[in-house]
DNA sequence: CAAAATAGATGATAAAATCAACTAAAACCT
DNA sequence: AGGTTTTAGTTGATTTTATCATCTATTTTG
């Protein structure tokens, strides 16, 4: 098996298997609504403009999924003093807390995949995936 | 960085390369259609309820997409002897002309992707994803 | 400072996905 | 066997997502 085949094929199963879980305590988010969130915890700063580029999508359906978050009360949106145009996304308490039950159950699954493994197994295929990232960004121009 | 996040983002990275490059010799296929007959060339003795299954979407979107799909002359339905409900895809020539396309940008990618590594080490990558895909179907039930 | 670019918002559509209902063939009984 | 239950696929109605074009208000650039 080489490595496309192998690398798609653990995600597709780690794919469905979070998607499975998530089901099973369900948070009445849908799969978009919840990615938005967790990007917005991961970009620094973030702006509908970033999660829009981050995500790859357009930036009208952003801002919908935005403003739906902030009615939701799991998003704040704050002015951004460096510019005036944009507001900077904040996750809010409940918001925090939606992120919380979704990192449970994604550090469930990851235990359970990593299972029977050494340390330092474990250590050395971070090591590769974090190669790889560097390869890519290398070769393909750093946008990410 | 924890395992999670490594992969993730590795993965965040590989997809939206593969966005970029598809996009640029651009085939005028939606990612849901490419997706499908990326699965049905994988799929053994494809049938529309296992692509819907495989991809985990509903079976009416799906027969939607392989209408469209033997619509273009990239699928060919072909009758089920073993089943007279259903009927087997197969990929029709222009169908293999484009997955070989697909495959080739895949491969391109995956292969600046992994430079500079030594085949060992690759080869050990490929042994723990491997790993954490049995442990998955281990512990969610085998379902893929 | 004027012109070009950028962030975000909004209306109009289009594309993708789901749901429910239906047909026809298969599997499952006792 | 023959009736019941499941399953594969189809279709219509609807909802959810996503995109496009356009607009305003800022910001950046020259």
């Amino acid at each position: 098996m080489n490595l496309n085949e192998a690398l798609f094929s653990l995600i597709h199963t780690v794919r469905n298997t979070m998607i499975q879980q998530l089901k099973s305590l369900d948070m009445n988010l849908s799969p978009m609504h919840l990615k938005s969130l967790k990007a917005v915890s991961k970009i620094e700063q973030c702006t509908g403009q970033k999660l829009a580029d981050f995500m790859g999508r357009d930036k009208a359906q952003v801002n919908r999924l935005i403003k739906e978050l902030v009615n939701q009360e799991l998003l704040i949106k704050k002015d951004n003093e460096k510019d005036k145009r944009s507001q900077l996304l904040i996750l809010a308490a409940s918001g925090e807390a939606l992120i919380e039950e979704f990192n449970k159950v994604e550090n469930e699954v990851f235990s359970a995949m990593a299972s029977e493994l050494e340390p330092d197994q474990i250590e050395s295929f971070i090591q590769i995936t974090q190669t790889f990232k560097s390869n890519l960004d290398a070769a393909y121009g750093k946008k990410n």
